[in-house]
DNA sequence: TTTTATTAGGATATAATAATCCATTAAAAA
DNA sequence: TTTTTAATGGATTATTATATCCTAATAAAA
């Protein structure tokens, strides 16, 4: 993975609440049993989502989690970032300390160029796309 | 950076050993200056990489460290993942549960493409090659 | 109005990683 | 032989990430 468990744990939370039928509440503790994450940690990180408006919260009984507007046109990456910060390091992989793209190591261009096609790959499709894609799997699959 | 601070000093040391003149001893302490690395830390790893066979280590005054033939042959992963464990987690960058070869997530190949090029480029080349062609470039920069 | 269910928020605990400190061992130089 | 220098190894501390617990606020149902 390329970032921490805090942030996967933020996608696997969004993408589930993207799957869900329209307007529906799910409960903080039912996304972590099917998600299977610490129940406790995830409602942090759902209080923290609802803050940067990628989720509404709704208190009481009845009440729980549904994803905004926002979140379903945010990219993986957006999301991850706010929640955990940067995502990648830019330093090159031989960690080199003079390292730099005047004097760069032997490693420093293919390195730029897999950093680059990462953040693609993370930063082109909404969430939105990354779920509907994902559902029409499941059900061909189920 | 995809491995941990101590992988990268463990790779950062390494690659400063091997640009060395041969036969050459150069202190744990020498290093830390040189490389910007913690230097009690620094001699743990040392420590670490000698108990490997990456490294030769002489005590006592004029004493210090040496790269072996090993650690010139290998790889810069073969060497952080000795440090420091397995580098990259196999998991997608979704994060989805379910997420498998059988049963993909939108994002299943285009990662696992690019995790088998990340692979690929600190696996492929050795230590020593690496460290001649920055010697080389340091040369032209200087 | 009281009870129940749910999120919010603060405090605390645990684990992993990173970093420091000190006493010991070993080797060379004085 | 004594002193100095450097790695070794054990213990400790610091920092960050992960996880849990408890009380308050809030909303619906009884």
């Amino acid at each position: 993975m390329i970032y921490t468990k805090t942030g996967e744990y933020a996608i696997r939370a969004i993408l589930f609440l993207a799957r869900q039928p329209k307007e529906n509440l799910i409960m903080s503790s039912e996304i972590a049993k099917s998600e299977d994450i610490p129940a406790h940690y995830l409602a942090k990180i759902l209080q923290r989502m609802a803050k940067y408006g990628y989720v509404d919260s709704f208190k009481g009984r009845g009440g729980g989690f549904k994803i905004t507007e926002l979140a379903k046109k945010s990219s993986i990456l957006e999301i991850v970032e706010r929640v955990e910060g940067p995502v990648i390091n830019l330093k090159c992989v031989t960690g080199l300390k003079e390292c730099s793209d005047e004097n760069p190591c032997p490693l420093h261009e293919e390195w730029a160029d897999l950093r680059n096609r990462i953040y693609n790959l993370i930063s082109s499709k909404s969430v939105q796309e990354v779920a509907e894609k994902y559902s029409e799997t499941l059900r061909r699959h189920k």
